[in-house]
DNA sequence: GCAAAAATATGATATACATCATGTTTTTAG
DNA sequence: CTAAAAACATGATGTATATCATATTTTTGC
């Protein structure tokens, strides 16, 4: 039955290659169906069963046009978002038009923590690259989900402990590693995030420019040393898939010397 | 008689301008009184009153000289350390000699604390600039303490966050900002964090190559911005003592278009 | 379904920064 | 106190990457 319905999205694709509309809306519609269950997620796998309820009461559910923000950079810091379904990009501007991508956020991530410091704005930008549906907690109540839950806070410690590790590594490979080993970084990143599809490709579909700014680096740059990774058979990229052929090779160029 | 210790020093220095051994060593002897009070640090102020013998028990005073390493990148993180009195830089290495310095630790400061993620090894190696005294505290006796005191842990969370959003600004400096801006920033770090002496320089005295380190450039990139934005009379340099000038317009440097 | 707007492709040019090379000064260690 | 090592100074040269410019293709909104 459940085969049946991916049967059916799949061949409803063929039937209309080009009119994708047809297919994002039949999945929005699915998509809709989609909520929290109020026990898998961090927040909900972590706090004491007597306090689910407090959570299931004060949670919203929210949903996101692809290009949609769900908040800004800059503006006080409202509460933690919980991704059910949908990509998110969280980014820091500069300038006009040049940003830095931090985390393709997915199904399951929690997005807003960064708010939790001592300044209560979002240090960040959340962007939609989908569709989305998340769960909305206000802030007040998640630090009052703090006091009561030591096990979350302790979980939430090691969490922020294990991003600033990764943060503070992909600052020296911004600062030491050339570009051309930062995307393949990201390719890695990628296929170990969201997976590969039927077809061997990686499970998600970003702009190039997105690609960019989450390296650092411009499209024009990217695109250049995208197609020398072609050329050299570690990858082969069309339209939006990319498939990754020599995962070892990609690897040697993370590291130094 | 306090002020007649100070000018004692003074005196000497004068006396002995180049044998710098001999202060360093009065130095030394002053700073061996120094000692964890197990009522100051980060840790003592937020466990329970209770707790505290505990730590009085569990703590130990260790000395570093000058150059010597606390703990390397790599290697299992047995614990967290506190430095009572130096200067020591936090840093990650790329390939054989380059690296990038993610902090300057004063005194007052944590060091080890990014041990504490799923991957109990250290990220970072972490090297005395000065001789320096640290207050170690086991890794396994600190998690017990943050297991028992909740305050700690949910302050030690909040230290997390905060310092997550410094990393996250950084990262969006080295991908965009220029060195020069990057210099200006580090510079106004420096007086932010170790303020200024009596003559009105830095605090601190740093290697040109330590700071072109923390900027994520090569010695020689630095030198020549220094002197530019010395020509440009932001700043003044001579030997290790740097006076800030124009603070505003360093500031300037480090703002986008 | 069509016009407007994004996203993509690709060459030409510019530049910020790294690398190399060499000499001097300062610091360290025995 | 002296030799060795580290830090510092500075020019010459090389290169990775950004910027600009322009054409094509794809996606989006009404």
């Amino acid at each position: 039955m459940f085969l049946g319905k991916i049967w059916n999205i799949y061949f409803l694709k063929l039937l209309f290659k080009q009119q994708n509309w047809l297919i994002n809306y039949l999945c929005a519609m699915k998509v809709t169906a989609y909520s929290c269950d109020v026990q898998s997620c961090f927040l909900c796998t972590l706090c004491l069963p007597e306090w689910l309820p407090a959570i299931n009461s004060n949670k919203q559910n929210r949903q996101y046009k692809k290009g949609e923000q769900l908040f800004e950079e800059g503006s006080e810091a409202s509460g933690i978002y919980f991704l059910y379904k949908g990509v998110v990009k969280v980014h820091k501007r500069w300038g006009e038009d040049k940003q830095l991508i931090l985390h393709f956020a997915k199904q399951g991530d929690m997005i807003g923590y960064r708010g939790l410091g001592n300044d209560r704005r979002y240090p960040v930008t959340a962007t939609a690259l989908e569709n989305s549906i998340v769960c909305f907690v206000d802030i007040r109540f998640f630090e009052a989900t703090l006091q009561v839950n030591h096990q979350l806070t302790y979980s939430l410690m090691q969490f922020y402990a294990n991003e600033l590790q990764a943060a503070e590594l992909r600052m020296r490979n911004l600062a030491h590693m050339e570009v051309k080993g930062r995307i393949a970084e990201m390719l890695l990143m990628l296929q170990k995030n969201f997976g590969k599809n039927n077809e061997g490709s990686l499970n998600i579909s970003l702009s190039r420019q997105d690609m960019a700014s989450y390296c650092g680096t411009t499209y024009e740059t990217f695109f250049r040393l995208i197609n020398e990774l072609t050329r050299e058979g570690m990858i082969q990229i069309s339209g939006k898939s990319i498939k990754i052929y020599l995962e070892d090779k990609l690897l040697a160029l993370t590291t130094s010397k």
